[in-house]
DNA sequence: GCTTGACCTTAACATTAGTTGAGGTTTTAG
DNA sequence: CTAAAACCTCAACTAATGTTAAGGTCAAGC
């Protein structure tokens, strides 16, 4: 009781995942990962800081954009440790993660585009197809342009 | 080499990855998840009808608008089997696709522009950041809106 | 002081989308 | 005909992101 009220410096991992919406198993997966630290009671039982709701909420956001783990435990690492991330470390990585977000949503957008014209050509005309255009992003996993070489003979 | 020429009707699974550029190990992978099919020679070699071409195309297309390829197997198997698909056929497929690829593009450009708006907050801020706002949709897992109820005490 | 809920660890399982390897057969080119 | 390239199956492995279960411990309230 004394050490909780006005100041409880220190969270369970239960109290950690009920108040970041996640399954305690997330919050021991991460750890796992290194993304988040914790100290321990003299029962063994994991503490953790206030700081990490604020990480977790980083990841929280950071994967809807789509990155994995793994970046963001690399970006975590850059940040000075063992502290909370400030509203500096904040702006860097929410801005580096957003052009990244800018970039997915272009190649996605640029997708939808061809898609939509593609819906009159029924992938059927090789010279009007832009899906069929060796020379667009959709190509480029081999040597030279045949990802959608379909009937050229 | 009879039937090599102007009219090859089917195709080894060599020149179906060669030519789709993807590798021979994930055209048997699509095939045991039943999104291509083949007849077999004497030798039990697979040949594949030419059609097959054009599914692992709307195959890739679709992956990259981050379709599984459980939905994308369901859509084929709404397809008059057997054949083809057509240019109507791929209408239907790459409309439907289109809107999700939409709705995904949506959610992201909010989340971006939710970034954007944080990178000035620095998620210090309870009543300012956008990302701590609980009702909008980077909430919504759980009970009531906690997603980023990090400091509330 | 005991019961119950929360916690601990470790290992196995689940899912998606394939790749890799072993061991053997078929096809093709010369 | 023979050697090499391509093919076959089946099982195991990879990687990311976790969840679930088993077996045991800790903490808090009555």
């Amino acid at each position: 009781m004394a050490e909780k009220g006005v100041l409880q410096r220190y969270l369970s991992v239960g109290e950690v995942a009920r108040r970041c919406g996640i399954a305690v198993s997330a919050v021991h997966f991460y750890e796992r990962k290194g993304l988040i630290s914790s100290i321990r009671t003299d029962g063994n039982q994991r503490r953790f800081h206030r700081g990490v709701l604020r990480k977790l909420a980083i990841i929280k956001v950071a994967q809807k954009t789509g990155i994995p783990l793994s970046e963001i435990g690399d970006a975590f690492e850059k940040l000075p440790p063992n502290t909370v991330p400030t509203a500096k470390d904040w702006e860097k990585l929410s801005s580096q993660w957003r052009d990244d977000l800018n970039d997915r949503i272009e190649q996605l957008t640029r997708l939808r585009d061809q898609l939509g014209q593609c819906i009159g050509c029924g992938c059927l005309s090789i010279s009007d197809c832009p899906l069929r255009n060796p020379y667009d992003e959709l190509a480029g996993d081999g040597p030279g342009a045949r990802l959608l070489e379909v009937e050229e003979e």
